[in-house]
RNA sequence: GGAGGGGUAGCGAAGUGGUUAAACGCGGCUGACUGUAACUCAGCUCCCUACGGGUUCGGGGGUUCAAAUCCCUCCCCCUCCA
């Protein structure tokens, strides 16, 4: 049976505490699908989960890679393909955690990414607006797809078109989406917004607590603050900190709003991409019973 | 007690007689998202029975066809001198 389990939703929802209850019950592998926790020196940034957690279960995709040697989607997709097949080949089951949204879409559907062929190109050198334009010339259907500001999602597209030889749109149009396995995805959120804000400022003082001013700053000394893997929430914001420009009580007060703002963004995901079941974990009654529910569909072998 | 400066939408901050329901920034809300994705980007944000209407710029009063903008008065805040 080749059924995985997700466990996914907005940030401080407490998803992998729920993931390992389950993984237990069920004989599973965890795999982590988080965007920063995969890289070693940001534990405590990412709040990956500690190390009594990954001794109860075994755990991937935490600590894969360092700061310095970078990751994308593409990667990590057939990383995490190999962890799932493995396991799954081993009669194991695995459940997914994680809040990075486009990598558990990238796992669970089939997104294609086609070998990168790391062309040259002169993107770099033209404004939103003829960038914007060459994009339309060269695939129409992109126009209210991608706006003019976008810069990053504009020359990423051209890049794409450039790689493939054929327009975005055909590049997208051989995929199925369809989820590669029978998947349960459960979405973690709270029902009371006040409340979670309070739980992700609780986390933010925690990672203060934790050291997380130093490990960005031992990061830091790897790869510079431009570097797409310090572009996280909680590593980032320290730049202006190390420069003189801000204090760190401005600098936690910065964190804990980016940290509300993603989550903002997670949960337009969670609503609009995937097919989730959501769990509003502050109510107490309905967490057990969709963990029971989830426990029991990952051992049941029929379906 | 004396001399100045100031009170503008959730916050910061423009505006100093009409084109102002009030720039801009932040925050908040909603949304987009296929190789940086914890990224990047878009829209909305005084109230309502909303292609129209109602109330705003510390309070009250006044001048004017017309005021956040001018005058009077009251309240509060800040700096300096006593």
């Amino acid at each position: 049976m080749n059924k995985l389990c997700v466990i996914t939703g907005l940030t401080a929802t407490g998803k992998s505490k729920l993931a390992v209850e389950i993984a237990k019950a069920c004989d599973a592998i965890i795999l982590s699908v988080d965007s920063v926790a995969l890289y070693q020196e940001l534990p405590i940034a990412s709040a990956a989960p500690t190390l009594s957690e990954q001794d109860q279960v075994p755990h991937y995709g935490i600590g894969i890679v360092s700061v310095k040697e970078g990751m994308d989607v593409a990667r990590f997709q057939s990383y995490a393909l190999e962890v799932i097949e493995k396991a799954l080949s081993e009669g194991k089951k695995v459940v997914l955690v994680g809040g990075s949204g486009l990598y558990l879409n990238a796992i669970l559907y089939d997104y294609e990414f086609k070998a990168s062929t790391n062309i040259e190109h002169s993107y770099d050198q033209l404004d939103n607006e003829t960038l914007y334009n060459l994009m339309c010339q060269k695939d129409p259907s992109l126009k209210d797809h991608i706006h003019v500001n976008n810069r990053q999602r504009l020359i990423r597209a051209l890049v794409l078109m450039d790689e493939v030889n054929m327009s975005k749109s055909q590049h997208l149009s051989s995929q199925k989406k369809i989820l590669r396995y029978p998947t349960k995805i459960i979405a973690c959120d709270y029902k009371d917004r006040d409340l979670h804000r309070q739980k992700m400022n609780e986390r933010v003082d925690q990672m203060i607590n934790q050291g997380l001013m130093h490990e960005v700053e031992e990061a830091s000394k790897l790869v510079s603050f431009s570097h797409p893997a310090m572009s996280a929430i909680g590593v980032r914001q320290w730049a202006d900190v190390f420069s003189g420009s801000i204090s760190i009580e401005a600098c936690i007060a910065l964190i804990k709003t980016k940290t509300h703002q993603f989550a903002k963004r997670q949960r337009t995901w969670f609503k609009h991409q995937l097919p989730c079941e959501w769990l509003y974990v502050d109510e107490i009654e309905t967490i057990h019973k969709k963990k029971e529910a989830c426990i029991a569909w990952m051992n049941n072998s029929q379906e």
